[in-house]
DNA sequence: CACGGTTGGTAAAAGCTTTTCTCAGGCCAC
DNA sequence: GTGGCCTGAGAAAAGCTTTTACCAACCGTG
């Protein structure tokens, strides 16, 4: 038997008879025989292989990003080189030319801050790179998350299940999402209650509220936070100050971080920014740029949903 | 120029003119060019690749397992594969295949607990695996954390502190490093007080507490917890009944993840597992195995850390 | 019966490196 | 002057698979 009958029945490519192929594929079967894909590789120009660079050392947007490329591209027998880079530029080119040296059939950048780049220019590679969850590049594909709109979902919510002074306690002012979700913010609840920049941590969220409820005057009946970590500070300060969330305050968060948001007294109504399908999307274009299949550029939003626990309260006014 | 020459002169190999091997070089070196790792590792059997197996979804351990090994390795030119394998053998068993269609030099089988086996069998694989917090089977290498000895470090910190009436506040015992951590704190703290099993949950912590300052008679002065949430649930009891901490009673966490220890007020001391230098090890010993350096096999317990933050108070007994 | 078409299979090339072998030429020594 | 040795470079094989081209045999038909 020659090998390349045997390549053909196994391919299901080639004229023979069928008995032949059948038996082939039972022998192959039988021996436990598995083409080499390096060989494979060489000879179709396509690896099966990508790579996923990040600088989220933390893995806090990352392993979301990885599971959704993961679950979208196993079925197409495809692995993934995942590569923290740690935001060094040095190294951050030694994985990519080690990718690159292995015929990766695309790359996918990914971070954790949608208006920053990874310290590495992945723009004239002669593999497609699409973007996710991190800046891009002209003309390349970004997939992020709708910051806007998840702002807006949040703040809704708190509308519709009556509360009319509703805080906002976020990040720094110079992440671009957090003016996104500032601006959305702005547009549903108006303009009576000042946004409160901060950082992106508990403490912040704790000192906030000492700092609202300590002044004299009205206090609001609800606190859209940046993230979960905020709002788990904020929740915490007001149980200590006897403040009853959700039956005094409403508490929402953003990012659905389990292990903050699920552990938070009581539980975190949060903004789920749904990034195992953003990596899932990302890793299906990157599939179709690798096949040659035609992909509009361009920057693709991706709607957040909200995630109702018991930190908000209230009738759903949709239900 | 033949091909041949050019490879010699790019390897360092062959006998030629040095003038010529610069020109190459050179010439090499100004069209970009880089050598094709596919081709390159059908030839000598080595792909320069290999891939981590978890099934750690979250990726609490997965993730400093993988920085240390990429960082072990990064240098070697390997890069690596990740599987998130999630406890479903078809999938495992899909990966495990995908990886050796292509050719992986070894696998490093990580999980999220020592006392369980990954839902895929790897012992007969013709690649090298080495596991690294996960069990592993006969002959094989593992590389595991100390948790009796991190467990001791903590309990003789307490009592270095001064602290006689030590608790131990930890997870389920059917996990082997719960017995483990248990057995060291009773050898150090004795049996005065009986261990207070549960679940990993910042609600036991708490839960815990709380029963503990009910019933009558005399306190503990310390409470080692089994992980950081226990413990900070522990810390948030406490401070709510107005224990004060580190003042009356010092707690000791387990894990350092930052996220939990970090942010628990006061911030939580804690036995880190060094997992990354987990990683780097079993990064160095799969490919010492891939290279066919001979490795003894068996488990090697890699010792942990303390971290101290406030949560103790005291003197350090050893500065 | 001979020829065209079909069928089932083999041989060979291509993909990119590395390694081993071979070869041509130059130089030295006898 | 010629044989042997050394040097620098090229040819070829190997690694594994896929694809194209090719070939032999067979069948049916004019």
């Amino acid at each position: 038997m020659s090998i390349s009958t045997a390549s053909k029945a196994l391919n299901d490519t080639g004229r023979m008879g069928a008995e032949t192929r059948e038996r082939v594929k039972r022998i192959a079967g039988e021996i436990g025989y598995r083409p080499n894909a390096l060989a494979r590789g060489l000879l179709s120009k396509r690896s099966f292989t990508i790579g996923l660079l990040t600088n989220d050392t933390y893995g806090r947007f990352t392993l979301p990003v990885m599971a959704g490329i993961s679950d979208a591209l196993v079925d197409h027998g495809v692995s993934v080189f995942l590569c923290a880079i740690e935001d060094d530029p040095a190294l951050a080119q030694i994985h990519v030319d080690a990718m690159l040296d292995k015929q990766v059939d695309g790359i996918i950048a990914t971070g954790k801050r949608l208006d920053r780049r990874l310290p590495v220019d992945l723009s004239n590679l002669h593999v497609p790179v699409v973007y996710a969850f991190t800046e891009g590049t002209q003309n390349s594909v970004t997939f992020r998350s709708d910051d806007e709109q998840g702002a807006r979902l949040a703040v809704e919510w708190l509308a519709g299940i009556g509360r009319r002074r509703i805080a906002h306690i976020t990040g720094p002012e110079d992440f671009f999402s957090v003016r996104e979700r500032a601006g959305a913010y702005h547009q549903v609840a108006g303009h009576r209650e000042p946004v409160l920049y901060g950082v992106w941590s508990e403490s912040w969220g704790h000192e906030v509220v000492e700092q609202l409820w300590k002044r004299p005057g009205e206090k609001p009946d609800a606190l859209f936070c940046g993230n979960d970590q905020i709002a788990r500070g904020a929740a915490d300060a007001l149980r200590e100050r006897g403040v009853k969330v959700p039956q005094d305050v409403s508490v929402v968060g953003f990012d659905n971080w389990e292990i903050v948001a699920a552990q938070t007294r009581p539980p975190l109504t949060t903004v789920d920014m749904e990034l195992k399908e953003l990596g899932r999307q990302a890793g299906l274009t990157v599939l179709a740029l690798a096949e040659g299949r035609p992909v509009e550029p361009g920057v693709r939003k991706l709607p957040c949903r909200l995630i109702v626990r018991q930190s908000c309260g209230g009738k759903s006014p949709t239900e």
